[in-house]
This record gives C-alpha cells, structure tokens and sequence, in this order.
DNA sequence: CTTATATGATACTAAAGAGTATCACGTCAA
DNA sequence: TTGACGTGATACTCTTTAGTATCATATAAG
C-alpha cells in the first residue's frame, strides 16, 4: 500500500497512468509527451510498477507499458474508511438509502 | 490536489489521520502516540494542514488539530476517473451497496 | 554486416523530506 | 510572581528522490 501510496505522490507519474488510460504505451512513446528524458520516465515507470499500477511487456525491442487499475485498490479502500467522516455528500446518500428500508 | 496527495504519501500522517478519526486530538496528545519528537509530528500536521486534510484551533495553550475528510475529496476525484478502467469495479460498487444491509 | 532504434542500468547532482535538538513565547496553576 | 506546560519556529543532519548524462545491449532495417 505504501508503495502505491508513494507512487501516486508525483504529478509526472499520476499524468504517466493519465497518459497510459488511453491504452499501453512504450517507453518511448511516453518519453515524447514529457519533459524530461527517457531515464527519468523510466524511473517513474518502475515506481509505477512497484506500486502494482502498471504492467510492463516487452516485445521484440519495445516495451510496452499497460495501466493496473486494480492496483489503486489499496488506495481506494484506505480512503473509503474516511467516508463515515464526510458528510457533505456520502452521509446524505447513505441516509437516503437507510430511509428506503 | 498535489498538497493533498502529497500528504498521503507518508505512512506516518496516514497514521496521524487515523487517529484523528476518533476526534480532535491535542499535539502533545498525538505526540504521545507516535515514536518519534513533537517537533516532527508538528511538521507533519503542518503538511496535513497544507494538504487540506486537517485543520486546527488553537484554544488557550493548546491546538487541537480535527479531520476534516472534504480535503480528501479531489483524490477521489481523481481516483475515480480510473473506475472506467477496473474490470471489477461493477462487483465492488455492488458489494458496496448490499454491505448497507 | 552495418547502422539506427529502443531499451536497461549505473553514477552523479541538486533538491526535497523526515527527523532531532534547541530556543523563545504565551498560558495555566500554585 | 514563579515555574511548569504546550506550542511554534529555526537550524542542522541524514536520507530519499527527481532529474541528467552516459554506457552497454538487444533488435529492426537497409
């Protein structure tokens, strides 16, 4: 969870899984649409993998770079705990579900 | 919203809003609870704060420093967009609801 | 075969982060 | 008034991190 927590934390990374949701991209293909080299989106693209959001297949001399959306999964459910303190808008949905009963 | 994910990213003021979550505590208070000097829990309420995922009132000697889970909002917000893309985000938005048993 | 392309990996630099020690100041209590 | 308590703020150290430059290797193309 951490991992994930921490990969989440940079802005270029969160754009990479942004970039990656219009379907899988390769090092280089992502490299262009950043302002930095290609070794530093590399480094974020290992992040991203060691927090489980993305999965990387190489293929032939590409590698090819896919969005884990299930790996947001510790991320969401972590969140979640805090919605019974946020009453804004959830705890209004809530007491209109418990008033169907 | 970087603020706010920003703050997310240490495991120490995750733990920080955990505790939060059974009410406003002191700085001392929270102190108490966490291995290391006031001076550095102090720190990261100061990043909490910037975050948007605290506030705090200052009361004679003493600051008491509250949840406040709107500021989780925008990562939600942001998380939510990537839904589209999880394979069982149908099942769990189902088991979402008929946990309200 | 030769060359260009795509990538991985490493060493390096500069900046940010997490933590401590310490000082100063307002507040509460005897 | 005196002293203890709770806090804010700063300077300092050590580690992590984001980024670059560079080298090495494998694959595609001519």
């Amino acid at each position: 969870m951490q991992a994930a927590f921490r990969a989440l934390a940079d802005p270029t990374r969160r754009d990479i899984l942004t970039a990656l949701s219009g379907g899988e991209m390769t090092v280089q293909q992502l490299t262009e649409r950043f302002p930095m080299t290609r070794a530093a989106v590399k480094k974020h693209l290992v992040v991203l993998e060691d927090g489980g959001l993305l999965k990387s297949r190489k293929q032939g001399r590409e590698t090819f770079n896919k969005l884990h959306p299930e790996g947001l999964k510790p991320v969401t459910d972590w969140l979640e705990y805090f919605d019974q303190f946020w009453d804004t808008h959830l705890a209004s949905l809530q007491s209109a579900l418990t008033k169907k009963d």
